[in-house]
DNA sequence: AATTTCAACAACCGCAACATC
DNA sequence: AGATGTTGCGGTTGTTGAAAT
């Protein structure tokens, strides 16, 4: 793996007018990679105070960062709790049945794999698992067979292609969505099976540390 | 050996939701 | 109830090492 730190120059970025983040609009704000000496004092301030108030974290630990850069080096990178190395491929298999279901909900897709951040996750979305899927004639978006024909209409009237599943999805690989949704049920106690023909339940709903097993006994 | 292209991933940005005043 | 600040998310970009030419 490359050293996330090994250049100290500043990464050029596209400049903005739109009012954003304060913590972002600032001069005299380092940006680009991280130092170890950074990575030092952002770690050695967190373990002795706690994560959060980004904000003002930076100038309490005496970092010329924006809170944002500082929250997102600890959520992917100094977190005691990420791993670190190559994805397995039980990992990967976990990631490709989450994507089906959740679509591109990173964060809820990495709250299901101990270790993995959703930057990682996205990361390796975009670089690997879509890829291997548009080589295996699937569509990475909705895992369905790639469409030979533009023409046909693959996403029937109202149906967002961006969005995560939709009610067609469901329906067509209803047996295993029933599956999970009975199971599910079963669970949490849950009595209406419909809500989970429903992507905008799927959408709403915090899905509980057991979902994963669940979704692995039932999808398999 | 030098240059170009590709792959991987860290980091930034805008935005929205939420919290606080 | 509205304004302001904070946090988290997903999309995107830029840098860098490896591989190919």
């Amino acid at each position: 793996m490359r050293n996330p730190s090994s250049s100290s120059s500043p990464m050029p970025r596209k400049t903005t007018t739109t009012a954003t983040t304060p913590c972002c609009s600032k001069v005299g704000i380092k940006r680009g990679p991280w130092t170890p000496e950074e990575d030092e004092l952002l770690s050695n301030y967190v373990k002795k105070e706690g994560a959060g108030r980004w904000r003002t974290l930076p100038k309490r630990a005496g970092l010329l960062r924006c809170g944002k850069s500082c929250r997102l080096r600890w959520m992917n990178y100094l977190r005691p709790s990420v791993k670190r190395g190559r994805i397995a491929p039980d990992e990967e298999d976990l990631i490709l049945r989450l994507h089906r279901l959740l679509g591109n909900r990173w964060s809820l897709i990495a709250g299901r794999i101990p270790g993995r951040t959703d930057n990682e996750i996205k990361n390796y979305w975009n670089t690997h698992l879509s890829k291997k899927l548009i080589s295996q004639g699937i569509d990475p978006r909705t895992h369905k067979p790639l469409n030979p024909n533009p023409n046909s209409s693959q996403f029937p009237q109202g149906q967002n292609q961006n969005s995560g599943p939709t009610s067609v999805d469901l329906e067509e690989t209803g047996r295993t969505y029933r599956v999970i949704a009975t199971k599910v049920s079963q669970t949490f106690n849950m009595t209406n099976l419909d809500h989970y023909q429903n992507p905008m339940v799927w959408q709403m709903v915090t899905i509980p540390a057991e979902f994963d097993a669940l979704v692995m006994s039932a999808t398999k």
